[in-house]
RNA sequence: GCUGAGAUGGCGGAGUGGACAAUCGCACCAGACUGUAAAUCUGGUGGCCGUAUGGCCUACCUAGGUUCGAAUCCUAGUCUCAGCA
């Protein structure tokens, strides 16, 4: 079984972009790639074969959320969370310290609670409102039987909305967290890659310091953190670029949850990033958001995206794009398509999130194919026109 | 044919003399959707005054009537449904 480790191939000589190889005991993800969430072990309406299909290279599923159900346990007997839902290739978890502090936040406001110590979080359950706690030591023991190539530490996110003497504290915590994750996986002796997680919202110097801190402590990943790199392609730019420059040859960078759609992407690719994910893409199928190609009409103005929902697709024979090569534009009408979604029916959401998987993956391969050839720019040109970021 | 119930905005369905341009649900329209408690959420939905906290008009089967005032009361008509035959 191959160790991690993370190859580079390509630098693009005028940004951060650079095509790249992150070699996992499970497969390799040739970068920038993008990794689909499958947070309950399952990407909503997509199996195996569907994945591969569409292009996917890796899974990321979450701590949280399995810890709760099916529980570590069940986990356990199936080997790990790979053999449990029937996925062979790479995998990341989050540590669900996103998941406790911040998703959260609606739960407060009708009464449930977090309650945030130096020592963990402790939180009620969603599904049956019993009380836990997960501390970074056992973050990293959920983690490693979940089994993933990829690891994140356990941290407690910035909120932009909350005062600064909170979000001091909750940087200090993250830090104290993430070393006492770092000690705690160094003691499981896990093969498992513990990606560090860089916070300091769009502060320069909190970020390189907190930069340095992950590159000296030895952590295999770097990944691009809190609230900055959300779904407004700005704001996502400015947040990168207080550490793009300094970002290592030698380590992959994660966005964690990076939106924004295409220009997001390239946002987010051309200041280093190497991996990412994102709920939206699967979720926007869900909801009828489809992304589209410049080919078809799509461009930064519309984000790159119809709403199949509208009833003037409803008799549209033509696919949703005519230049995606998916199994659902190359197999269906928009108006069928249009038709399962306002009708509630199941195969909808399948043929939907297999159209938006495939697509993002389409645009990562072309986004990698124009690294190692040089064209980086030249494509980003073509997807955004003059824009700038 | 008899007896009873009813007719409200695209649909279903509240309201039963002034606070009703009319609760609510669906449908429709628009918008949002970050390490997924999310096939979800938010807003709009008679017309016109560019927007409105505002103003005017047209509206609760039809035609009359009572009243300062009616979707709501009265009279007649039309239609629908249920039971009986």
């Amino acid at each position: 079984m191959q160790k991690f480790s993370f190859e580079l191939i390509k630098k693009d000589n005028k940004t951060k972009a650079r095509a790249a190889i992150i070699h996992t005991p499970h497969g390799d993800i040739e970068t920038p790639a993008f990794s689909v969430v499958g947070t309950k072990a399952s990407v909503k309406g997509l199996d195996e074969t569907d994945l591969k299909n569409a292009g996917s290279q890796v899974v990321l599923a979450n701590t949280y959320h399995l810890y709760l159900r099916p529980g570590v346990d069940v986990i356990k007997k199936f080997g790990d969370l790979r053999n449990f839902m029937k996925w062979d290739g790479p995998m990341i978890t989050d540590s669900g310290g996103y998941q406790v502090s911040y998703l959260w936040t609606k739960g407060e406001e009708v009464g449930q609670s977090v309650k945030i110590t130096d020592k963990g979080a402790k939180f009620r359950s969603h599904i049956d409102g019993s009380i836990h706690e997960i501390t970074p030591e056992k973050s990293m023991q959920i983690q490693k039987i979940l089994g993933a190539d990829i690891i994140m530490a356990f941290d407690q996110p910035i909120k932009l909305a909350n005062s600064d003497r909170k979000n001091k504290e909750a940087l200090r915590r993250t830090f104290d967290w993430e070393e006492r994750s770092f000690k705690e996986h160094k003691k499981l002796k896990s093969d498992q890659a513990l990606y560090g997680i860089l916070h300091g919202g769009l502060n320069k110097k909190i970020r390189k310091n907190f930069l340095d801190y992950i590159l000296t402590a030895g952590f295999d990943g770097i990944a691009f953190g809190d609230e900055t790199i959300g779904a407004d392609p700005n704001f996502t730019a400015k947040g990168m670029d207080t550490v793009s420059e300094f970002l290592p040859d030698d380590k992959p960078v994660h966005a964690l949850g990076l939106g924004g759609g295409p220009e997001g992407i390239f946002v987010a690719v051309e200041r280093g990033m190497d991996t990412f994910d994102n709920t939206g893409i699967t979720r926007m199928a869900r909801t009828g958001l489809l992304f589209t190609y410049p080919e078809d009409g799509g461009l930064s103005l519309n984000k790159f995206r119809i709403d199949i929902n509208k009833s003037k697709f409803k008799d549209v024979k033509k696919p949703i794009s005519k230049t995606c090569n998916c199994h659902t534009c190359n197999n269906y009408s928009s108006a069928y398509i249009h038709h399962l979604l306002v009708s509630g029916e199941p195969l909808g959401v399948r043929l939907t999130t297999i159209h938006n998987v495939y697509f993002i993956n389409d645009l990562m391969r072309e986004v990698r194919r124009s690294i190692i050839n040089g064209h980086f720019n030249a494509l980003k040109k073509h997807w955004l026109g003059e824009r700038k970021y």
